[in-house]
DNA sequence: GTTGAACTAAGGGTATTCACTGAGTTTTTT
DNA sequence: AAAAAACTCAGTGAATACCCTTAGTTCAAC
């Protein structure tokens, strides 16, 4: 059984490129291309393929809003977004949205039809590049600020205790030291990691993971 | 070149069932296998395989630190978890340390050597299953507690100025209202989000990505 | 056995938040 | 036009957080 394919971008030159990509390749056809995503819409009505190639910036709806619209329709569409960028954040939102896969366009055959092997049997594929960059910045939060945060126990004690949205009072409690102790180590964790309120140091605490 | 593979897990069930699942696969040779950290830690030492199989649940270390340390001292080496749990935590934390794939351990041929594929080609491989798992998860949080929370566009503005850590003086000024009007919206935001402080605002606006 | 880091705690004051109630004005919806 | 929702503001007080400084104790490291 052959994989049927369509596309979806507004540059032609990206739509004639994959499919002669994909032109003497027996296990997929390109049924449809599109141009916009109303276009898409449209001709999905008549004839669903198994794979949507996806280009995220479509000039009239951005790919996000139109890949939730796809999949609430079908959802055993398999969508994997085009882009030429690597914006981290699209990456987390498509994928949020449900989308199988995220594939850059300078992407080569071999590739490709990996990508959509992947996505076929249900799995997310993501590019090896975006992929590294996804990791490059998890992986240079913890120094985020050059210089990593290392908390006292007990500091993570009172944190754990601010993070329940206790008051001081209930804190110490708690922990079985005094209040005047825990806003001192209060204060140490503000200092440490630069936060004007407790306000701060959750933002904080939750985006490095002190918790 | 034939793809070299090694297994660590301390169930020998495992280790015999993967083996003989990519015996007759020209491209696949399993090279070793371990049946804990440590063997693990020892035999990489000596012979390096492309790609890892490294049960979550090891005796000695979780797989977690585990595939930390070995992405350190063989940054070329592609590590698929294996599970039998589908700990969307655990996942994503995996994921977090570099490692290149997550599969359970019903994992069928055909499977195997697709993910087999994908992580030496550099991308991600997830599990159809577990990427169910995780798009639950994330589909399930804006029902969170039944209820949808709808914050009014003043009430956003004081939430984000709650989140800039500002104080309700400073919120007032930017935005050309009382204070008293701004303590009012954080009430309101307050009972609407269940948070007994400005500290539980945020802690639910982050998550619930109301900002 | 000294040094340093962490934990403990207090005094004393200022600033801010939290809580409750009530109410007029503006905007949106029906 | 009427009703509902959102925005505005105030008073009052208690509770809590924030700030700065100082200092004794414990515990592991050198």
């Amino acid at each position: 059984m052959t994989t049927k394919i369509a596309i979806t971008d507004d540059h032609v030159m990206v739509l004639k490129g994959i499919e002669s990509m994909l032109e003497n390749t027996s296990e997929v056809s390109v049924i449809a291309t599109y141009v916009n995503a109303k276009d898409a819409l449209e001709g999905l009505k008549r004839q669903q393929p198994d794979v949507l190639l996806l280009d995220i910036n479509l000039p009239d709806i951005n790919g996000i809003d139109l890949s939730k619209q796809l999949l609430k329709l079908y959802p055993d569409l398999k969508i994997i977004a085009l882009t030429n960028f690597e914006d981290i954040s699209f990456v987390k939102r498509m994928l949020k949205n449900g989308v199988h896969g995220y594939l850059l366009k300078n992407t080569d055959k071999i590739e490709l039809i990996q990508a959509l092997k992947t996505v076929l049997s249900g799995s997310l594929y993501i590019q090896k590049s975006i992929n590294d960059k996804l990791l490059n910045q998890l992986s240079s939060k913890p120094a985020g600020n050059g210089l990593e945060i290392k908390l006292t126990r007990r500091e993570h004690d009172v944190l754990v205790g601010i993070s329940e949205e206790l008051t001081t009072q209930q804190i110490s409690e708690k922990l079985f030291i005094s209040p005047k102790t825990v806003e001192t180590h209060r204060m140490n964790i503000m200092s440490k990691l630069g936060a004007k309120n407790s306000v701060g140091i959750i933002k904080i605490a939750i985006e490095k993971e002190l918790l």
